[in-house]
DNA sequence: GATGAATGAGACTTCATTCAT
DNA sequence: TATGAATGAAGTCTCATTCAT
């Protein structure tokens, strides 16, 4: 592993469990058992290192977003997929969902968002402004639509994380149909 | 106004535009025209502060949320009832909206969570159960349905913000129904 | 019992447990269920207040010292009721003597030393004059006999206070006889 | 000299002048021309820093403690040595004695005392035991006789400081007779 | 006499960051 | 690339003290 990941993994872990605030340098310079000059070498200040982790997260998700995406399923199959693909990496890499639910909640976060959204995300874009054309989904701003997919998501992961058993499949279908309610025509 | 308040007041303001971190107890102190020993007079620390006026939000959010509230309007109503205390109550006071969602992505929020649900909380606690029971709404976990409105109304709010403008009739409409879609049962 | 005398026992107390330093007026008034108003009436400030309560054990200690020194005793028996005197004040009152013990090493007992040292002491220095005129003590500087000889005490006082036990009068007796060997000419 | 030095050195010399108390990290940083981060690069807060030189000085004091000490010489002989070499020590570093003076009457001080007792010292516990066990010295507990040799170095010590002149060969010889009488068997 | 809210200087400490090696 | 000693501004908090009531 490079030194660079070790960095970027510590960061990630340290965050999440600790919050951007409570994981300093210091922590980071102990924990990843690396030097100071080292990040400064990688990552220009504390805020290039945040600010690149989440860059890399969100171009991470974006491409897990559309994996198995089979454009012959309906659209409602195809929004299944999409829904799972974020749940699932999530549920996955709890240590990732956290450190963008913390990142979110920064006052870094409020410039960067609409830039991003057009970066690893079109495809979503895309999918979303298709589905309201095509009649599937409400005439509702998109912006509103992913906030809220995203939102249903978390909610179901935030609330899993405390019991820590994984759902049965037949309740994650009703948190995703819960979802899809919100948003599909009717 | 008294001092206590005046303390408690500049606090909302500053976190809800700077954040939790970049709030300094200097700039509370030179704000607040109070003396840092006052702060500590009423405040054991910084984090009681920022406690304590969680606290006093959680309270008076849910004081606001059942005004009005008719138990003679239909189920349906009294939801859109529910949902649009808080939403206006959230609109009125930008400041503790967003004090609220910079706090609840603190690691201060997570021991609170449930203390919290069971005070002021009860009776939307309540509410959610008797729709179940009578079948209005889905079978999912409470917690879930109330973080699921919770998120719904933020959604909405934050996105207006970005735009200052107040949403027609129509468009607030949209979204309550969007809300009560995905829990409503069907 | 008088607020003064409130303010005087709680800070005795608190000195002899905590040490002067970790003392503060917030503690005393804390402890001592006085506001600070009254203690600034009655003391000037913390200086005083802790000058005051340590000239006035030292007069305390300058009363019980002659007690029961009858001028028909031997000097050798004279000098141990003196040491037993001091001793015994000492153990009844142990917060008192750390609390002079803690005094002493201030910067603020500097000054002092000598002033005091005419007052409430002089008995003590001219019984000290009187032996080395008489032959009885050696004829080393009176100020170091008198520092030995608190020190002795000091030493017992300390080392007993650890384990709480009062020793037995046949040990008290060699202690005495210890100090008394070190001053007594040869 | 390096940094830690330096701060260590400023730090004695401080203490001894003004106590501990009034010897504030500030003063520290200022006198010892180190930056505040460098003082707690090498010690963790000021307590720490207190207590590492007060350690160190220990260790110092007990490997000077028997610095020419015969074992061929007569028990009465070795004992003056040590005496004159914890006593000119002293004389030597007024600033280290004062240093010592004003720690051990700090609250900080009473957890160490027989911890310590056993590492640097146990040339001196065993001297004293050895000079028990051969009725050189009376039967009683050696902490009291240890604690006693250092009461009286300090009391010839603390007075002499004061007129700041060394005193003649005579006048030392009698203030070691006059320590030594006060443990030697009789 | 007595209260305790209010003060603000200054205490200790942590922080992100730099730079000589 | 990599290190880690060194920096000093800025953070939180405690302190002795005052004064209107």
């Amino acid at each position: 592993m490079t030194k660079r990941n070790q960095i970027i993994q510590t960061t990630i872990q340290l965050v999440s469990e600790m919050g951007l605030y409570a994981t300093s340098m210091a922590l980071i310079i102990k924990e990843s058992k690396v030097s100071a000059g080292t990040i400064y070498h990688y990552f220009k200040n504390k805020d290039d290192l945040i600010r690149t982790i989440y860059d890399e997260l969100r171009e991470e998700m974006g491409k897990i977003l559309t994996q198995g995406v089979d454009q012959d399923l309906s659209f409602k199959n195809q929004f299944f997929m999409f829904w799972k693909n974020l749940f699932f990496f999530f549920r996955k890499n709890p240590h990732k969902f956290e450190f963008i639910e913390h990142y979110a909640s920064t006052p870094l976060a409020k410039e960067e968002v609409k830039v991003i959204n057009q970066s690893h995300y079109q495809s979503a874009l895309d999918f979303i402004q298709y589905g309201i054309e095509m009649g599937y989904l409400r005439n509702l701003p998109v912006e509103y639509i992913i906030q809220l997919i995203f939102a249903h998501v978390s909610v179901v992961v935030r609330m899993i994380s405390v019991n820590e058993e994984e759902p049965p499949e037949r309740m994650l279908q009703a948190y995703i149909q819960s979802s899809w309610d919100s948003i599909r025509n009717t």
